[in-house]
DNA sequence: CGCAGTCTAGCAC
DNA sequence: GTGCTAGACTGCG
C-alpha cells in the first residue's frame, strides 16, 4: 500500500462530526512529515472517497482545502462541526485520535 | 513572527 | 535514475 493510500484509509476511519490533525494522521500512517500528508490530501485523487475536509491544523485552524477553505468549512458545518471564522470550535473535543484504537 | 525538521511528488539534468 | 524545490504542518526561540 502506498503512502497516500494509507492516508486515505486512515482518514476514512474518522467518523462524521469529528476531525483530525495532519500530525495525528501522519503519526497513524507511520511518518512524521505532516506536510507530506497535506500533499496527498491536496492532490486529492479520491476526493469523493476521502473526506479531506476532516483534516485540520493542530491549533484548530482549517489550514487549507483543494476546493477552498470556505468550502471545507461548509462541509464540516454540514457534518455538525461548529466553525468560527477560520477555526474549529471545540476541535479539542471532536478531535479523533487514531491512538484510541 | 521566523527558521528548521521530515516525506512525497514533480521537474530538470 | 538521481538531485533539487515546494507544500493543506508543527514546534521552538
Amino acid at each position: 500500500m502506498s503512502f497516500d493510500e494509507k492516508c486515505y484509509q486512515l482518514l476514512q476511519r474518522v467518523p462524521k462530526g469529528r476531525v483530525t490533525t495532519y500530525k495525528e494522521l501522519a503519526e497513524a500512517v507511520g511518518i512524521r512529515a505532516y506536510r507530506a500528508v497535506g500533499q496527498a490530501m491536496n492532490r486529492n485523487p479520491r476526493l469523493i472517497k476521502v473526506p479531506c475536509h476532516r483534516v485540520v491544523c493542530k491549533n484548530g485552524e482549517i489550514g487549507g482545502y483543494a476546493l477552498g477553505v470556505k468550502k471545507k468549512i461548509e462541509l464540516l458545518q454540514s457534518e455538525g462541526v461548529e466553525i468560527k471564522g477560520d477555526r474549529v470550535v471545540g476541535m479539542d473535543g471532536i478531535l479523533y485520535r487514531f491512538s484510541s484504537q
